[in-house]
DNA sequence: TAATTTTAGTTTCATATGTAACTATTTCAA
DNA sequence: TTGAAATAGTTACATATGAAACTAAAATTA
């Protein structure tokens, strides 16, 4: 009955490495973000973390440092560094909160406003690219289902914190 | 009519990162993979690379590095690391090949088969906690859709390599 | 068969990354 | 108030990673 099977089970104590989701997740994700980080380092001299903190002040900017951590899902000090360079780059302006002056207001420069809406469609046109291998359908479906996983995954995450 | 969409288009100079694919392809990369390094870690002293390569070896093996390094899909440095260091940990044997000399042929000992042994039941139930957050139908149909833009993305990555 | 090129694998170096320790400031509680 | 605890963010350290240079052996070619 399984036999026709294009993934047929391996025997317990066997796992081809191809057919393991978190594989098949990492091999995908890295092969797309290395494209990715090499396309933006040639073109803008910029990290994935440093254009992801570009990317969430170019849209919900000003922000703090550690809201734009929420948005982008980074680590404090990943942040830390990507804006650290970004200020060396001109790119980003930190003003210290005059309210709280532990924290500090970060926000694009002019510069960096002109560099975010350059790099806004190169990295919609990288998205477009990889996604013409999908039906609009199937894009849908794509994104219903890795919401589904993260989701889970997000939950086990916690658990094990946890337990 | 696009207006009750669930993902509204942003404008063209604006970009969600929660909705762009590389994005989330990477936070749910990472979810996953960070929860199955601290297991691999506390439980076997395991880096990833060095499971994958045990893995690969104990579902193939006996393998050359560079044999290794295309069924594990990570680089030869990654491996030439992870081998010395399972070679250190008496779980991997190393024998030069006597038709080739450059080349060492790679296996489990006793212990790596016993090691492997345990661990390729613990990695299916970290994939099956994962998919259970699906039904039998959107694995599959998961599975299709990442193996097409795995295709993509590869297809993507050796274009820009040669342009 | 000697010289050259290619291949297998390792080591070196420069960079990236996260944890933990730290500094500065604010909040809370006695 | 003032001293303890919490918070924002940075720095130091230890580890991971990949590109490039390197070593050793085999294959090619002249």
């Amino acid at each position: 009955m399984d036999s026709g099977n294009k993934h047929p089970k391996e025997p317990d104590s066997q796992l081809v490495l191809e057919q393991f989701l978190p594989y098949q997740l990492s091999i995908l994700s890295n092969t797309v973000s290395n494209t990715i980080a090499r396309e933006y380092r040639d073109l803008f001299g910029l990290s994935i973390p440093e254009w992801r903190v570009m990317a969430v002040l170019g849209r919900f900017g000003p922000l703090t440092a550690s809201e734009a951590c929420d948005r982008t899902a980074m680590d404090k000090v990943t942040v830390s560094r990507a804006v650290a360079r970004l200020i060396e780059l001109k790119q980003v302006r930190r003003d210290t909160d005059p309210n709280d002056r532990r924290r500090s207001i970060l926000k694009l420069t002019a510069r960096g406003v002109r560099t975010h809406r350059q790099i806004v469609p190169i990295a919609r046109g990288h998205e477009s690219e990889l996604a013409a291998a999908l039906t609009q359908k199937e894009r849908r479906s794509l994104d219903a289902l890795l919401a589904k996983l993260q989701r889970r995954a997000s939950e086990i995450a916690s658990q094990e914190s946890t337990a």
